[in-house]
DNA sequence: TTTTGAGTTGTTCGA
DNA sequence: GTCGAACAACTCAAA
């Protein structure tokens, strides 16, 4: 009788060691999927679009054997393993603050029925919990979590399982994907594997550079194939050497690890503020005006280019340039005044690689309430990294349309046209050097809270 | 226990 | 235009 390899953020084939535990003792195994209602009722349709391609994808991989059920995990993981007669399910680690508990409640249920739930791998190439300190606490500063990382090192790819995929039952079928106002980019390994190779072999070098410049196509734009496990990051460290570019690329990969490692330890800081204070003293903006404001933002209509072709790029492809990402994070946080979490929602919800840990950790990092935060005075021009990074303008024409007559860098400041600037586009909702002030006066008044009680 | 050096991504101001 | 200092201390990691 097969045994269960059960998917969650691990859809795909090769360098899956899972795969092979489930295949080990039987030969044959039944390849699960569970929608659960409780992840895929509160996603966007971004994800859930994403997610039903990846789940086609996978299915054709295996040659349609992909058994899919809807409904809460405990009852169906259980129901499928009985009815299989298996003796274990199989799964990767997850986790996530959901995916941690959700799994030890499937766990206790199916010990119940006298099977076994057996974890092998996770989706990381060096576990949450296991980077620690001499004295066995997790760090919490980036650099030295790297130089650990590293000294700690991981395993080769895994080979490829020899297992024969059955279909148990009548599968729920994968759920259609809600149409977007975008193509999305193809899912699956297929793809994946494509993605990474075409920027191992034809962008890799030039990263260190090229990764700032949001005109260019100098990013990875992996993300959306990790954070479902089309790709595992094993097989792209495999790939990498010592030049400095690599090393570059190689430290991008452990900022994903060390921000699912933060979420392990502390699982609050999905939507808390690793320091409490920004939560309990800060005075950020609320109210209509506050509304208006990160409305004018979430739409590309701030007024400020550089930020308002990010906004627009993130509603038009489903994605933001990583350089954009921090300024526009930047300026609700600072010139707006508004918490990180009303940005990290709407960063989850039009993402397509919307990964919980690095978003949540990302904001709370140019919030300056992070682990490893940026010092709070460093708040970005949305005027000068855009003059430094997008020097002739062009990304800034590409995602708004009524600057594209101003030459040059000129449309980084409308404003500066000689006559006024047309064409529809909105006045600077803020002015940058006030806001700047204000902020670190508002962070100087929180310290002040802080420390008078 | 104490001490010391260091900490992703910035901006502004004045010389 | 370029350069260094100031920005604000504070916490963390490791010796």
């Amino acid at each position: 009788m097969p045994d269960i390899a059960w998917f969650r953020r691990d859809l795909r084939l090769s360098d899956n060691p899972m795969l092979t535990a489930a295949g080990e003792r039987d030969g044959s195994a039944v390849p699960l999927f569970v929608v659960d209602p409780a992840l895929w009722e509160p996603a966007s349709d971004v994800r859930r679009a994403y997610l039903a391609h990846s789940l086609r994808a996978l299915d054709a991989d295996l040659s349609g054997q992909l058994l899919v059920k809807h409904g809460d995990p405990v009852a169906r993981v259980v129901d499928v393993a009985r009815r299989a007669g298996a003796e274990s399910v199989h799964i990767a680690a997850d986790f996530g603050p959901y995916g941690a508990q959700r799994d030890e409640a499937v766990r206790a249920a199916l010990q119940a029925e006298g099977i076994d739930l057996v974890v092998t791998g996770s989706p990381y190439a060096v576990a949450p919990g296991r980077v620690t300190k001499d004295d066995g606490t997790a760090y919490r500063v980036y650099t030295p979590f790297y130089r650990a990382w590293r000294r700690h090192g991981w395993r080769a790819p895994a080979a490829d399982p020899d297992v024969t995929w059955v279909m148990a039952e009548e599968c729920d079928g994968i759920p259609s994907a809600p149409d977007l106002p975008f193509d999305l980019p193809a899912a699956g390994e297929e793809a994946a594997l494509e993605r990474w190779a075409a920027f191992r072999d034809q962008r890799l070098q030039e990263y260190a550079d090229h990764r700032n410049l949001p005109a260019i196509d100098g990013t990875s734009a992996m993300g959306h194939h990790l954070k479902w496990g089309e790709i595992h990051p094993r097989t792209m460290l495999a790939d990498l050497g010592d030049s400095e570019a690599e090393d570059v690329f190689r430290k991008e990969i452990a900022w994903r690890e060390f921000y699912a490692d933060v979420l392990h330890q502390r699982p609050t800081s999905a939507r808390q503020s690793l320091d409490a204070r920004f939560d309990d003293a800060f005075a950020w903006d609320s109210g209509d005006r506050a509304d208006e404001l990160f409305e004018a933002w979430a739409a590309g209509q701030t007024g400020y280019p550089f930020v308002d072709a990010g906004m627009r790029q993130l509603l038009t492809e489903g994605w933001m340039h990583n350089r954009v990402r921090m300024v526009v994070a930047s300026f609700l946080v600072k010139d707006l005044h508004l918490p990180w979490q009303r940005g990290a929602a709407h960063f989850m919800r039009w993402l397509r690689d919307a990964d919980l840990a690095s978003n949540s950790h990302g904001w709370q990092w140019t919030a300056g309430c992070g682990t490893d935060a940026s010092p709070y005075h460093r708040v970005f021009n949305p005027v000068g990294q855009g003059e430094r990074f997008d020097p002739d303008g062009d990304y800034v024409r590409r995602y708004v349309p009524e600057l594209a007559h101003l030459p040059g860098k000129a449309v980084h400041q409308p404003w500066e046209v000689l006559g006024g600037y047309d064409g529809g586009y909105p006045e600077r909702v803020v002015d940058h050097a006030a806001e700047r002030l204000d902020a670190l006066d508002r962070f100087a008044r929180m310290k002040e809270v802080g420390t008078a009680t």
